[in-house]
RNA sequence: GGGGAAAUUCCAGAGUGGCCAAAUGGGGCAGACUGUAAAUCUGCUGUCUACGACUUCGGUGGUUCGAAUCCGCCUUUCCCCA
């Protein structure tokens, strides 16, 4: 068995490890590892990817994951990272957003329930008599040293409630559990939650656990303007394609920063190192390796085909890095057939508004503007074009001869929608 | 339990009776330059049937010709003392 240690370690994905060579020997053989996902929205965000893609890594080189989704921890509330108290969940939103995060982890993750699994920490958390848990559990706890952990001390400043306090001892009490009960025996998250870990290997060992228990910690993916990863135009970008369309999810990694490009193909994508490598050697391939990367991650999380069609109407819109398919690379982007598959947003007008609806209106339609103002300020701007032909008065109206040639209604560079007449 | 302070537009944070749709910064959007990149420069950034009108400054009720600004009550948060 390959050091998958040694791979998530080139690939970008381990900020810190306990025990570090003693985790690698236990990777010899087949393990079971961990992560907790908050089921806080219907959806992940491309944030939670990193921890889905190590995860991914370690099912491919034999070891068994556990995904926690949180619903007994859901409604405690996590305090690290955060600088403000979390609103509660009703139990029915925490359900349908488990539902959600089920199916978009199985996208990435085998979760048969044989080769790994999806478990909800309710059927442990929800029963707990409150004394019992603060003697068998508590007494294992020092306030002293919660209080120096970093995710405490941060939130001091601020303020702190007493729930969100004993985050960190469920959490715990989750890896003891599925340590018991699972032999689950690693424990992974984002870098915030090295505390939290630190306190599971702990518990475990005082609830007299013989076996050693691990923890990994995962980077923060900053992008290297230091600005926050995961954000678009749109907003927050999405797992599910119902908040983030395969295209936008597409566009976004195919816009992302060039100093990016090599860090995210090889935390987001399988691609093999060494191709990696080649593709980000010189500045040279680098709207290639945008695409590649674009295709790649639509690929893992929408399907073949809907990366296909992204990439295909992308190419559409703003022409191909490699027509010649000169640049070398494994990926499946070499058999995308352009002029098939192109799939063109839409937004649809009556036979009757032509000549009567108003591009601030039209604007607002295809949500290229929240109100008429924002629509009015765009025109204002220069930013919007119907075909070639750019919008300058914001009285204008959509005519029947401006969809003749290229009915494209362009708000800014990258945002454009296909005007159909029903 | 007692005392003090604060709540402003996406965020931070000015404003302390009319000149306030509300400074400044950040973020966002658009334009120029480019490579659907970065950096830089410029404009915009409450809503509308738009050179005018309307609604915002925690909630509510007052004072006033006129309030984000003054007063009462309520809610929330923070700080100090016990």
């Amino acid at each position: 068995m390959t050091d998958i240690i040694e791979t998530l370690q080139n690939r970008g994905f381990i900020y810190q490890t306990t025990h570090d060579q003693e985790l690698r020997d236990h990777l010899r053989t087949p393990r079971t590892y961990y992560v907790g996902f908050d089921p806080t929205a219907d959806s992940l965000h491309v944030g939670s990817l990193v921890p889905i893609m190590a995860m991914a890594h370690l099912q491919k080189a034999g070891h068994k994951p556990i995904a926690i989704v949180g619903g007994g921890t859901a409604r405690v509330g996590d305090p690290s990272g955060k600088t403000e108290m979390r609103k509660m969940l009703t139990a029915e939103q925490i359900e349908q957003n488990q539902a959600g995060l089920h199916t978009q982890l199985s996208r990435y993750l085998n979760l048969d329930g044989q080769a790994g699994r999806l478990i909800n920490n309710d059927q442990w958390l929800l029963g707990l008599g409150y004394v019992d848990f603060l003697r068998e559990v508590g007494c294992h706890f020092s306030i002293n040293r919660m209080l120096t952990a970093e995710s405490v001390k941060l939130r001091l400043e601020t303020g702190l409630s007493f729930i969100e306090f004993n985050y960190m001892l469920l959490q715990a009490y989750d890896f003891y559990i599925l340590m018991r009960d699972y032999q689950c025996s690693i424990q992974m998250g984002g870098q915030d939650q090295w505390g939290n870990i630190v306190a599971g290997i702990d518990l475990c060992r005082r609830m007299g656990i013989e076996e050693q228990t691990f923890g990994i910690t995962f980077p923060l993916i900053m992008n290297s303007n230091g600005t926050k990863f995961g954000k678009s135009v749109e907003g927050n970008v999405w797992l599910s394609a119902e908040r983030t369309s395969p295209l936008d999810y597409y566009q976004f990694w195919r816009n992302v920063d060039d100093t990016d490009v090599k860090r995210f193909l090889l935390l987001f994508t399988f691609l093999p190192e060494s191709e990696i490598a080649q593709l980000t050697a010189d500045g040279a391939n680098i709207n290639r390796a945008k695409e590649i990367l674009g295709f790649e991650a639509t690929r893992l999380n929408h399907g073949l085909e809907a990366a296909q069609q992204a990439f295909a109407t992308a190419v559409t819109r703003f022409g191909q890095a490699d027509p010649q398919g000169e640049v070398q690379t494994s990926s499946a982007i070499r058999e995308v057939a352009i002029q098939k598959v192109a799939d063109m947003p839409e937004v649809a007008v009556q036979h009757n508004e032509l000549g009567e609806i108003g591009f601030l209106q039209l604007l607002v339609r295809a949500e290229f503007a929240a109100s008429n103002s924002e629509a009015r300020r765009l025109i204002q701007g220069g930013g919007v074009k119907m075909g070639e032909r750019v919008i300058t008065d914001p009285q204008a109206r959509l005519e029947a001869s401006d969809l003749a040639v290229d009915p494209i209604l362009r708000a800014g560079k990258k945002r454009f929608k296909k005007v159909v007449v029903q």
